[in-house]
Formats: structure tokens, sequence, C-alpha cells
DNA sequence: CCGTCACTGCGAACAACGATCGCAGAGGAG
DNA sequence: CTCCTCTGCGATCGTTGTTCGCAGTGACGG
């Protein structure tokens, strides 16, 4: 297996310049992505898109997962990041969130990236970032690290159940909905069924989502630990 | 595109009596996941495992998707619910967490499935399971909801970080650290640098991060609201 | 009982994919 | 200048998801 590719130099030095670059490969890719999904995303196009033979492709990335790899760390290097902190760490946190889930909403595609390979150079700017906002903060580092990672897994859970991934029909959707009113309606799930007809609606309905839930989980990993200091 | 396999009769009543069954199907696909991932589940090898040809596969499920649905439905089946309830709400979504996170560590294949098609009726009875957890709890049904998707995210986290998906040189893991010292050493990220030279240990080191990590994320959402009567 | 029609199994075939091989040419190092 | 590494990439390979259409099965209705 070759090594990272964050690791590997892009240019070897030796033998004829490359056409090409990685950047520009990756945003191909990421043009294809965004037009058609994640899965529309073959060599053979990316390639086809930036005017070079499917087996050049080859000479600059191991293979398609790494190619994946570089074009979920180029969308996360679409973070706005230049913004002055807020007025605490928490606010500061729910800020950046909101600036990933702009970039996740814009690509959509990025809710079927499988997670799993580490981070990339822009990846791991939007956590110093991060780690920025907690810096008054006295908890472990570990605790921080994790806080980071539940915040992004928060925006994304939320982006998924937002409908971010649209049903070209909705037909699904409303079958799914159909099925769990059956389900309930069986008789075997009466919590289920209770929460159905739960006539309450959501608190602060017209709140932002990611405002109301974020902080309750960032408060929660924090609060009783973190003390400004 | 079809209804929701959920909502699909298994067999249509008319012609001859099926060989097969969706539940050997998916039996046979799952076991090969288990023993190569998900990615080594083709059409072709879960018919030749069922002793059926590939295109019979499509009698029984609409695509490769739709089987990779069943699959995880089936999976999440073995998540142990026949435990009495314990102590309070907090502890009975913790031991429910457990269970649930020993099943994605038996098939650590659930990692690399893209959620989003929403639930079969095994992960509806795991719901069922969490919402009887919370019954007790005055809050929204909504807010109810969205606790158990994040316990779900939570879990899936953890175990992913853990690395229950093996590298199997370790090479890679290897690499990004590397990665990560390197940017650490650059100097332009002062947080990360110094969360990696951070000494202190994470709180109870020798407890699982599980029970640490989770109950935060629980309270966070629920205490501050949850009031039970 | 018979005819019709929907259903089942599945081989053959198709289009598409990821990836490799090997050739020809470019360019650095000694 | 020679040698060797690097770049571009067509042709090719093995594999994949999926569809078509044929032969046979069994329910339904007259």
């Amino acid at each position: 297996m070759a090594r990272s590719i964050w690791l590997r130099q892009e240019r070897a030095g030796r033998g004829p310049v490359p056409e090409h670059s990685r950047a520009e490969i990756t945003a191909a890719a990421v043009a294809l992505a965004d037009e058609g999904g994640l899965a529309a995303v073959s060599m053979r196009k990316v390639a086809a898109a930036v005017g070079t033979g499917a087996a050049s492709l080859y000479r600059y990335v191991e293979n398609r997962d790494e190619l994946v790899e570089l074009m979920a760390d180029a969308v996360v290097g679409e973070v706005d990041l230049d913004r002055p902190p807020a007025v605490d760490w928490l606010a500061d946190l729910v800020e950046l969130a909101h600036a990933m889930r702009a970039v996740y909403r814009r690509h959509p595609w990025m809710l079927d990236v499988v997670p799993g390979r580490g981070l990339g150079p822009n990846a791991i700017d939007v956590m110093e970032r991060a780690l920025g906002a907690m810096s008054g903060l006295d908890v472990p580092a570990a605790t921080k690290m994790e806080t980071f990672a539940l915040l992004n897994a928060t925006i994304l859970l939320l982006v998924r159940a937002e409908g971010a991934v649209p049903d070209p029909t909705g037909e699904y959707a409303r079958g799914h909905l159909e099925f769990l009113a059956s389900v309930a309606a069986a008789g075997r799930h009466p919590h289920l069924a209770a929460a159905l007809a739960d006539p309450t609606p959501p608190p602060d309905p017209g709140q932002d989502l990611l405002d109301r839930v974020l902080p309750r989980v960032l408060t929660g990993l924090l609060d009783t630990n973190g003390r400004t200091g």
C-alpha cells in the first residue's frame, strides 16, 4: 500500500513536467460529483473532463478511493474560517458548525463518503479552528478531539435528516412514512405510536435545528467538565 | 422506483414457489460481508453462495442497494433487547448502546453502509426500545427521536475511531500520525501541536469510551429539558 | 378441465467500471 | 552523451450490476 497521499510528493522532479495537477483533477471530480453524485465520479469521466486518459489518472492518485479522499478534503477547504472569534467557546463552535454545514449542503455527495482515512490538510485547518475555540477550556486534549468529532457527526446527521440528499421522486420517503405508520398501527410499538401521535411541537419550532441540538451536545460534552481557565 | 422493500410482499402468490427467501439471501450476503467486507458482496457471489443464478436475485430484491438495506436491518436484529430496564433512563440508554455497539463490532462492514434509506423493522424495534427508555421524560417526541439518532451516530463514531475497521498493514495509520505530527511541527497549527503534546491523560483512562462520552451527549440533549414525570 | 396470465429461475449478453501493462517520449543526473 | 526515472495513455483484462427473453410453474377464472 502506498503512503498516505498527504505524505507523498506530487511531482517527482525528473521526467516530463506533468500536464495536470492533483488540484485540477480533484476539482474536475468535485464538479462531476456536484452534478451527478458520488457514483457519477468514474476515473474515465474525470479523465475526460480533465482532457487526459483514464490511465493517466493513476499517475496522480493511487486509486479511486484516494481521489475521493482528495475531493472530500478539497471541499472541506471551502469552510469559511475567516471570522473573528465569537463571544464564547460555545458560540464560536456553533458558528463554525454553521460554516461547515453550509459546505455539506453545497456538496450533498459528501454524505456518501465513507469516513475513515484520517484528515487531510484542510480538515486539519478546520480542526485547528475548533481547537482554538476550545483553547480556554480546562479539559484534556482528548476530550477536545472527541468534541470536534462529535460536532462533525452531528452536522452530518442533521444534514442527512433534512434530506439534503434529495429523493428525485419523493416516492421512497412517502413509502417509508407509510411503513412507519403501519408499524405503529400494528400495535407492537406503543412508544413509536405515541411519538408519531405526539402533538407537541418541537421546542422553538422556528429555531434552526443545528442551533437547538448542537449546543446541547457540546455543553453535555464540555460544560460539566469545562472550566474557562 | 419500486416501493420500499418493507412494504412489498415477498411472495406473489401465483407461479412456482420460490426456491429461496429474502432471509436466506440476506444471510448469505451478511456472511460474505463478514468475511470480506461490504465490497465483497457482489450479486454473483451472493447468488453462488445461495446456489442460484445472479439474475435470479433480482426476483427477490430490486437492486444491490436494496440487498444492503436488508443486510443492515438483519444485523440490527441481533441487538439484544431482552433485558430488564435499567435503574433510570440514562443507564437504560447506555446499556442499549452497548448492545448496539456489540453488533457493530461483530459486523464492522456496517461502518461502510451509507445511511439514508429509512428504518427497517428491526431498527424500528431498537428505536422502540430507546423510546421506551425515554418514555418517562417530559420532552417532545421530536427530541426523543433526535436523541436516538445521535445515540446511534455516537456509537458509530466511537466504533470507527477504535479502528474496528482494521488496516491490514497498519502502514496507513502510521503514515497518518506522521502527517499530523509534521503539520503540528510546521508551526501553523499551534492548538493542534498543543493537543498532540498534551500529557494529560483522558479522564478515567480505564473507563470505556462509550461510558464516558455517551452519557454526556445524552444528558446534554435531555437533562436540561428532561423532567422525569 | 383447460386456457390464460402472472410468476420464477437463470444463461447470455450488455454497458460500464477500476486498474494494469507496456510502449514511446521527456527530462534529470552523472 | 548515456542511463534511468518519470509521464501520457491505448489496449486490455477481470469484474460488476443489470436486463432480456426463454422455458417452465402454478393460480385464477370460465
